[in-house]
DNA sequence: CGCTTTTGACCCGCGC
DNA sequence: GCGCGGGTCAAAAGCG
């Protein structure tokens, strides 16, 4: 699967993570690497010392200085593709709400392309919610599930982790039931929002079929409430918004906005890419924030150079 | 003890 | 009308 759709700007850091040469085995590292770890033993004198000491303190910095440039150009490239962004959903409002009315039929043929296309799909074209067919339609009439908001998240767990159909997203749910579908072997959780008796919102949680290190969240309805972390700022409490303390994670469905996220971590420049917004309140830009920040420490490219580097300042500062 | 999760049964819409 | 499949219910179990 491609996630990162190779038709917009790639935002991606392309890092370079062997510039410090301080854990591969190329021959010129080795030599460096030698004088300064190895070589201990020997008596070098101090001028061959000093002189591979320096030598690499240079490259060290140097790399520095790239990675916060590569940063800054970076936030740059985010904050365009945000305005982009917001520009397109500006002209095009009437795609954030699609009326849910696709029979059963229709919505198997979907299948065959769902999950993890709609992550393209739904980021792309900024409609998730066109193809998010998955059933809400069978419901009862009464139910108002013509009116209700849906939107869709993909939330990428760690691998390990195949069994849990938690989202964590800052609401409280409950689990009120599981189904295993047709098209697909792993079970579909539903949850409904237990924050407040009388909330609306449900929530359902399948994996990827085809990368199940993938959870679909499909939410239907807004919630009637306000985000109960926000709840517990304004109470004085300490506790910090679960957004973020998970592998990944998706919210933002609040009363306000509703808002599709692809968290998949593909690339770093797939999850700018891919965030609908449309209304760009401190919240939504405190969560892209921190989307930026969890797929740049997810990156293991960007998180081997920020140790190279870490490890270079670190070896600078002790060297004098 | 209260809340959440589990899970089998049931309901309902749709297609044949 | 019947079977299938998705969605929901509710009793029992689990947990803090």
């Amino acid at each position: 699967m491609d996630y990162s759709s190779a038709a917009y700007d790639d935002t991606s850091l392309d890092l370079n993570t062997k510039p410090l040469r301080l854990f591969d085995d190329t021959p010129i590292k080795k030599d460096v690497h030698s004088k300064i770890l190895i070589d201990f033993g020997r008596q070098l004198s101090a001028n061959e010392e000093s002189g591979a000491l320096l030598e690499e303190l240079q490259r060290v910095s140097a790399e520095n200085k790239k990675l916060t440039e590569m940063l800054t150009v970076m936030g740059e490239s985010y904050n365009s593709l945000r305005s982009q962004l917001l520009d397109y959903m500006s002209k095009n409002p009437e795609k954030e709400l699609s009326p849910i009315s696709k029979k059963r039929k229709s919505e198997s043929s979907n299948n065959n392309n769902t999950n993890s296309n709609n992550i393209i799909n739904g980021a792309v074209n900024g409609n998730s919610e066109s193809s998010s067919s998955d059933g809400e339609s069978c419901k009862k009439p009464r139910e108002e599930t013509i009116k209700a908001k849906i939107s869709r998240a993909y939330v990428r767990t760690e691998a390990s982790d195949t069994t849990s159909l938690v989202v964590k997203d800052g609401y409280q749910w409950r689990k009120y039931g599981q189904k295993v579908t047709r098209d697909n072997p792993c079970p579909r959780a539903y949850f409904k929002c237990s924050f407040a008796p009388s909330c609306p919102v449900k929530k359902k949680v399948q994996r990827s079929v085809e990368d199940q290190s993938i959870l679909v969240a499909t939410y239907e309805g807004e919630h009637n409430h306000s985000h109960p972390s926000q709840i517990e700022a304004t109470s004085g409490s300490n506790r910090s918004m679960t957004l973020g303390s998970v592998p990944c994670s998706t919210s933002l469905a609040s009363s306000g906005p509703t808002i599709t996220l692809d968290l998949t971590k593909s690339k770093s420049s797939a999850d700018t890419k891919s965030i609908k917004t449309r209304t760009e309140t401190p919240e939504v830009r405190k969560f892209l924030v921190e989307q930026m920040a969890s797929s740049l420490t997810k990156d293991p490219d960007f998180t081997k150079a920020l140790a190279a580097a870490i490890s270079g300042r670190i070896l600078q500062h002790n060297s004098y």
